[in-house]
DNA sequence: GCGGCAGGTAACCGTTCAGTTACCTCAGGG
DNA sequence: CCCTGAGGTAACTGAACGGTTACCTGCCGC
């Protein structure tokens, strides 16, 4: 009685013990690699109970479903997202030196996660529909995002940056700067024939796009 | 004889007659829409097959493989976006207006091929392994690159662009601009609520990315 | 007007895959 | 110490998939 047999979300109450709550989230990282590697239809389920040391029946037996396991996956990765931008602290700073760390927060998450890329890149690819099922993902606001709005707004206010800046257009903006040069590393990389994915390509990057960012703010 | 049994690129020679052509054609633009829609792990052969009205078998003689018709697919789609570039005239116009131009051409051209999005990050998913193996493609160096340059050194020279600008970092910046609202336009609408892909919204993006570029860009 | 063959059809084949079942193991409470 | 059931194993199943084969058709040169 206690898997499946309900269809709703299982397991919400029902402690595990340490050793399957241990299993359980081997599976979940096995997953998030093979996911973030070969996209939902391309990984095999087979492939993430190995990679686990587990097998499919705890596969199953926990997640029900590859698409349920999709689902954790995603849910994962964005609250680990949201997680670490929560700790991002810029109120003390002045507003360039803040906008400056914002920007480069964005482009050295993805350069240290790009599984997380590859994760969004396949939701898109199935219009979000597995997101859009998750109101713990739609929830979790971007903590980023408001940062940003209050930074924006300290800036303009002393006039060190331009007025009128729409918050959720210059968000878009920092992550696309961010995003794109790692997302389309390969392909970067195969047509200029530099690799995209060294300390020195980052740093270069990161330098280039707080300058974009700040140069655009100046009033 | 004619078919696969060389290893090499098929059919070089050997015209084909008008309504084998017709058929190959229809094949290529199934699968266009079909890598597009589900990536290439989850795009099913019998499926292009019906949507181009043709079968397995005259998809499997004209291109041997579902991988080999991938890479036909990429190839495709490259030198289609490469070929709209070469057709945008910036020479004859000021520095800054060009360079409005170069942006707005970007965002437009993914606005009217989103599929074209999605090969793209299909193939960095694969390492753009594919993409490595068409010497083709790898040809195909990017116009607008070059347009790019020419315009920037040209507002350099005139002060009217700030001086020390890598082009090669603004290329990627202007792609990344335009790429991530469109390539993401299902997780952020269902995270904001409101639809990317709207007239409305591209209109507002592309204002916004054209502001960001030339802000950026005064000295 | 007919023989040959490029172009097309559809049934088929072996493999792979998601998901299931039958069974084993072993810790812990009675 | 043995019984119970949670946690784990591995073999299995039916369907789907990529790719092939045997066969049909209608156009074109002769």
């Amino acid at each position: 009685m206690r898997e499946k047999l309900p269809p709703q979300r299982e397991r919400a109450a029902a402690a595990l013990s340490a050793r399957a709550t241990a299993t359980r989230q081997r599976i979940l990282d096995a997953a998030f690699v093979e996911f973030a590697e070969k996209g939902l239809a391309g990984a095999r389920v087979d492939e993430i109970a190995a990679r686990a040391g587990a097998n499919k029946r705890m596969l199953y037996a926990h997640f029900g479903a590859k698409e349920a396991l999709w689902l954790e996956v995603l849910e994962t990765a964005y609250a680990a997202k949201r997680a670490e931008e929560r700790a991002v602290e810029v109120a003390d700073l002045p507003p360039a030196e803040a906008m400056a760390k914002l920007v480069a927060f964005n482009l050295r998450y993805v350069a240290r996660h790009p599984e997380f890329l590859a994760i969004l890149h396949q939701e898109n690819l199935h219009r979000a529909a597995y997101l859009a099922s998750s109101a713990r993902v739609r929830a979790l606001y971007s903590p980023l995002l408001e940062s940003l709005r209050a930074v924006l707004a300290r800036g303009e206010a002393v006039a060190i940056f331009r007025a009128g800046v729409d918050p959720v257009q210059l968000y878009v903006s920092m992550l696309g700067l961010s995003h794109f040069h790692l997302a389309n590393r390969h392909t970067l990389s195969t047509i200029f024939g530099t690799a995209m994915d060294t300390e020195a390509a980052i740093a270069a990057r990161e330098a280039h796009i707080i300058a974009v960012v700040l140069g655009y703010l100046r009033p």
